[in-house]
DNA sequence: ATATTGACTATCA
DNA sequence: TTGATAGCCAATA
């Protein structure tokens, strides 16, 4: 069982973003030009685990941690945001169009 | 093989 | 503004 297709170019991407900045699913999905689409973004990140991957970077279109609850413990990923100097209120990623990380646009 | 679900996004009411 | 609906593709409850 090895997912080595699209997760992995999906992980390169999360591996790149760099600290105190965010990204969306649907950005990477875009600059990936996957057909699959965001969904499966969050997908790759579901067996992202035991890699070296930041999914806590990774937030939706409107930067609420909508991933949080799969970290085992809810708190986890607000607080690994938190620690890298992003701003996080009520689960949403706060500045949020500050914090975000474009690959299309930052990474060209 | 079909139906349902999902760490999403865009559009419409 | 929020809420509902559709589109999208892959994995599987």
């Amino acid at each position: 069982m090895e997912q080595r297709d699209y997760f992995e170019d999906v992980y390169d991407v999360v591996r790149l973003i760099p600290a105190g900045r965010v990204t969306t699913y649907g950005a990477i999905a875009r600059y990936l030009s996957l057909r699959a689409g965001a969904r499966m973004v969050g997908w790759a990140m579901n067996a992202a685990h035991g890699r070296d991957v930041p999914a806590h970077r990774v937030v939706n279109r409107i930067g609420v941690l909508s991933g949080k609850h799969f970290f085992g413990n809810p708190t986890a990923m607000q607080d690994l945001l938190t620690a890298e100097g992003i701003e996080v209120k009520d689960d949403r990623v706060v500045k949020f169009s500050e914090v975000l990380w474009d690959p299309a646009t930052e990474l060209a």
